[in-house]
DNA sequence: CTTGACCCTGTACTATTGTATAGGGTGTAA
DNA sequence: TTACACCCTATACAATAGTACAGGGTCAAG
């Protein structure tokens, strides 16, 4: 019932590099797989899957440890629902905060295809105004606003 | 009317290490800086715009190369037009297909947050499902049941 | 005119995420 | 029984994305 294939032929399901199963397998990201007599490895499909999946979390900017925290969410009958109902919420507002962020990215991209289309130049950089202009980049900027004294003190000197 | 901060306060306002600007710069993501007459940089506020979207971008999967791509996406009055319109398209592309992975991955983490309300154990792997069942994925799937002999037969030898 | 906070260049080190290679065993088919 | 494709471990190498450090200037304050 499991299916049972070796580690070539993961790889070439998945599209990944033999050396990269074998690698996952030490970061704990792929369980040690079970071994035919001789010692090779021999998978089933949920590797398969697990393996599509890292490869697409990764597409999605999580790293290989967010990744092995992503696939270790379950609830283990009983006891540990609370943390991993917390744990569950933190990741969800991580992704919805991409979410977020990447439709912004779609309009300002759709924005330039039409300004394309209309032959409108654009002069500034498109992109810049789509993630770069947020509260947390107000305050930020405004900090700066507050006191340029000591940036623009630095040119009045003239050496040169 | 520039505001030139310099490269400290550039590195705290944006929330990044000041050799990464540095790096940043040698990477060609952030323009050479005009200089003050000691020869400090000295950056505007789109700097600080660039800054962040870099990091944005990062967490949303985006490599340092594709981010340089995006950041020179524009209509530069004639001529590229088409060119340009071919890049964004693609760019849009891979944003979309990153939206529907996220919103997939959202579901499933609502789903888990569900099934831990009504405190219904989860024996597999509940982000398995999430981005792995996709058509891909099942050609290839089915591409591994049509010839399993391969696999089986590794078994029946019978060393141990 | 010294001190401390800041800046410069250049180079070296680090972490993450893989890939490749060496040296050797396994399994089936000619 | 030899050839060939495939597997094993261990170790080394590489690309990307930073970070740190050495050695030395700049600048406002005391």
């Amino acid at each position: 019932m499991a299916l049972e294939i070796t580690i070539g032929r993961l790889a070439k399901a998945a599209g990944v590099n033999l050396q990269t199963i074998r690698f996952y397998e030490r970061a704990k990201l792929l369980r040690s797989p079970v071994r035919s007599p001789s010692g090779y490895r021999l998978y089933g499909k949920e590797d398969v899957q697990r393996l599509f999946f890292i490869k697409r979390a990764q597409a999605l900017g999580f790293t290989l440890k967010e990744i092995a925290e992503l696939l270790n969410l379950r609830v283990t009958k009983g006891a540990s629902c609370a943390e991993v109902q917390r744990k569950t919420q933190a990741k969800l507002a991580k992704v919805d905060l991409k979410v977020r962020d990447l439709r912004t990215m779609a309009r300002t991209l759709r924005r330039l295809l039409r300004s394309c289309e209309t032959g409108q130049p654009t002069d500034h950089c498109p992109m810049l105004e789509s993630l770069a202009g947020m509260e947390k980049v107000k305050s930020e900027n405004s900090r700066i606003h507050s006191k340029p004294q000591r940036a623009s003190r630095v040119q009045p000197r003239g050496k040169a």
